[in-house]
DNA sequence: GCGCTCTACTAGCGCGCTCTAGTTCGAGTA
DNA sequence: TACTCGAACTAGAGCGCGCTAGTAGAGCGC
């Protein structure tokens, strides 16, 4: 910076303010440090200018790389965090890196904030890093931490996807369960809630699974094996999320059923994943984009106000009947 | 840092050589500034510590976000970067933000070197960047630039997958482009070989596609449309990746088309979805941890030593053959 | 007692930037 | 002409740490 102050011939601190695109420089001069600038090669250093300004106006998201629906919620991160005049910071929990040590590395560069995609983290830990800095968990309500918290309301989406089913005449509906993923206590509890308002609690049975294709391939495979040891296939399956639907697709095409004359499946999430099937899955859709939306703004109007309480949006789904959702069959 | 030194007695020096671990503090002392350090609540800025320093220690990696197969290789970096002691940030291209604001993210955050994963920008911009900082391509080659380069051997890969189709008995073998994807030239270019090598090059078709699912789907249709037309389909399909496999995959079964009786399937990538399917992809296995393992060390060794010169990486393929390849029907 | 070494610790500069409180200068105003 | 005012620019402190060069004092052999 010294260096292209003393080829523009100006001093250190005009640079600066060319730099940060504040008033006070002329139209001429800052044209010239610019031109000199770019020669040199020179780049602000964002380090230096974080210890300076104090502030890092940096968001940190943790997301977990396998999942679908969290690429699409960073997809919607990344424009209205820009907006906002803020960078995203991006870390990843796999297998073999705990969430834990992705918000580590998050904090550690100085994130101002963090974004939850679906946390599995212990509530303690959780608030713990609530005090320590702005939080936003999507996805997954922790009544015990002082978090932002962006959801959709689980219990509609699910009454839809259910309302949708009953109409097309399915009585033995099942619901595969998505464990200890985001949302799922709430979609289980619409379940069977659903099942009982339309008098079909006799019907109701929820198979434990997770929110991945294997979950919806296992799933299958036990339906198929029942199926063969005389016990009739459901006529329609609720699956946990998208792709526990797709997993389940895949195996019970793959034996021969028809989707949807013998079975209809819906999803949930409305993942990119739901609009490539040739006949388009039928899912609940949750709204990506508008949800990272929220989570974005909650975050950062809380940086921005520290008066501010942490608040909560809950996002009405929306049923999307596409291609495997049919009448019931006979 | 400051105030932890007022509180225990001690200087400022002191308490940072104590919060680098380094020698040269009594373990009284040292026991009692951490203790106070964490009474009061002090962590180390790691701006400040990064400005001192004038290192961070940082690799950041570009990467597209519904790029399975990319999720595969971050899962593997972050591992083999902890183990050199680097730090990783993460920064996605989306529809929306390009490949080249991801990477001036990264840059602006002081990455000390990128690793790009199958980057698709502008050999010129890419050389620019070259110059600038330490750049790995994964996937994907550049010759025009200063990079290191960590593929695998995809002729290998391609002739182990039409041996075997070969020896299948079958000759009717159609290839689905991956277009600009990486790999794409050097996948297509050895289908052809390899065609021409078994005296098949009359059969031989490549068609135009995406490393997409919904290219794959696409493709379906087409081969379904052109079977109607009284073409005869295909007896096996070498997908551009994996991605592109599932798609036609989800396409062919849907139709009634089974897989491998009547057609035969082979990925490429052996990303996580190939064992998804009940029966499984046979597929061209590309070394996901493998890879990652050599970018990083490619990024951090010419780190550590200016004077290295760019190096390439290249990796030996293995066919994987699971399910969805069979011999000819008939 | 002396010089020596070794451990435990400290003073203070500098990393590259931002920001406050100025200064300079030319145009506008009474 | 004398004054004000705003635009353009500058000096220099300070952000929180790392690091080099140094000091104080204990322990040791002779």
């Amino acid at each position: 910076m010294a260096d292209v102050a003393a080829k523009a011939g100006v001093s250190r601190a005009l640079v600066s303010i060319i730099f940060r695109n504040q008033a006070g420089a002329g139209r001429e001069t800052r044209e010239r440090v610019l031109r000199v600038a770019d020669e040199i090669g020179y780049r602000p250093d964002s380090a230096a200018r974080l210890l300076a300004r104090g502030r890092s106006r940096t968001l940190g998201v943790m997301f977990t790389v396998h999942q679908t629906f969290h690429t699409d919620l960073i997809t919607g991160i990344y424009p209205e965090a820009e907006r906002l005049g803020y960078d995203v910071l991006l870390s990843g929990a796999t297998r073999g890196r705990s969430e834990a040590k992705a918000i580590e590395a998050l904090l550690s560069h100085r994130c101002e904030a963090v974004i939850l995609l679906g946390p599995d983290a212990d509530p303690a830990n959780l608030d713990a890093l609530a005090r320590r800095t702005v939080a936003v968990s999507v996805s997954r309500r922790v009544p015990q931490a002082r978090v932002d918290f962006v959801h959709s309301a689980e219990g509609k989406g699910v009454r839809q996807a259910m309302d949708h089913l009953v109409e097309l005449g399915h009585r033995r509906i099942v619901h595969i369960d998505g464990g200890r993923g985001p949302g799922s206590a709430e979609r289980r509890r619409a379940y069977r809630a659903a099942m009982r308002r339309h008098g079909l609690e006799d019907e109701a049975r929820v198979i434990p699974g997770h929110h991945t294709e294997e979950s919806g391939v296992e799933t299958g495979r036990l339906l198929l094996d029942e199926r063969d040891a005389g016990r009739p296939l459901p006529t329609a399956v609720l699956a946990g999320n998208d792709r526990c639907a797709m997993g389940l697709l895949m195996a019970l095409t793959r034996a021969g059923v028809d989707v949807p004359r013998d079975l209809s499946v819906v999803g949930y999430d409305d993942s990119h994943l739901s609009h490539l099937m040739p006949i388009g899955l039928t899912t609940v859709r949750q709204d990506a984009l508008l949800m990272a939306e929220h989570a974005v703004r909650f975050a950062v109007e809380r940086l921005e106000d520290k008066e501010l309480q942490p608040r909560e949006a809950v996002l009405d789904p929306k049923l999307v009947v596409r291609g495997t959702s049919g009448p019931v069959p006979g």
